[in-house]
DNA sequence: CCAGACGTTGTT
DNA sequence: GTCTGG
DNA sequence: CCAGACGTTGTT
DNA sequence: GTCTGG
């Protein structure tokens, strides 16, 4: 699964990979490095208009189905499996119309040992940035209020990665990223087929200090090698 | 018809 | 909102 | 994902 | 054990 993130990255490098001129002026709060992002926190995501224009945003990360009558459901659905997505009640509809990319340079998996649980953080050889495919919804309260969120999609886990867990996020390459985002497709068999293992051919994955287990922690101690 | 669920993970 | 179960 | 709480009353 | 919050 995908239960923690990085994006440490430099905004403007951000900006350049998916293609959006900047998020100092959409999602200001944003673009400061971020080593522990956590379920409920802001994230930046990327979304695209009918015209292909790509906008960024900060979202809440734990969707909430729009028919939710309280926000508390939303924590508990951080993560929507591939295999499923597009039947499950809490997705569907955010699968066929609403779908971004979460940047990110980083995600965290846990390997459960007998002595306890190593953290990891998983990436790209050199820490780029990558886009993990997400779905996002609105959802207004009872006072009227609008909330934007969003869950991150897991697929089965690649060879790199299986020893330390069985599910991860799915990494979509750019030359997806038009079709992923695009709000007037909706073919689900050609979406479907977008989200499988990430080639690790290209990936590395490195033990990490538990200072990441804690939510509130968020500094470079978080992906400090171990 | 109305009522109630709607999710993933890991562990057993 | 939409589907399943009763 | 992990960490931390897990309760009610009345009063400030 | 299970739920909520981050």
């Amino acid at each position: 699964m995908c239960g923690r993130f990085t994006l440490t990255a430099a905004e403007s490098a951000v900006g350049e990979h998916f293609g959006i001129a900047s998020s100092f002026e959409s999602a200001p709060h944003e673009t400061a490095p971020r080593y522990n992002i956590a379920p409920t926190q802001q994230a930046l995501a990327i979304r695209a208009n009918k015209d292909g224009t790509r906008t960024s945003a900060g979202l809440r990360w734990g969707l909430i189905p729009s028919w939710a009558k309280d926000a508390t459901i939303g924590a508990r659905l951080i993560n929507a499996r591939a295999e499923t997505v597009s039947e499950k009640p809490s997705f569907r509809t955010a699968f066929k119309k609403r779908r971004c990319l979460i940047p990110a340079d980083g995600y965290y998996e846990w390997q459960r040992t007998d002595d306890g649980k190593q953290p990891f953080r998983i990436g790209m050889e050199d820490w780029r940035v990558f886009g993990l495919a997400g779905l996002w919804e609105q959802w207004t309260n009872a006072d009227g209020l609008t909330e934007e969120t969003f869950t991150l999609i897991t697929t089965t886990t690649n060879p790199l990665t299986e020893p330390i867990h069985d599910r991860m996020p799915v990494i979509l390459t750019p030359a997806d990223y038009q079709r992923w985002l695009d709000p007037s497709f909706d073919d689900k068999n050609t979406l479907q087929r977008l989200l499988r293992p990430y080639g690790e051919a290209h990936m590395q994955a490195v033990a990490v200090s538990t200072w990441v287990n804690n939510a509130r922690h968020d500094d470079e101690r978080c992906i400090q090698p171990v």
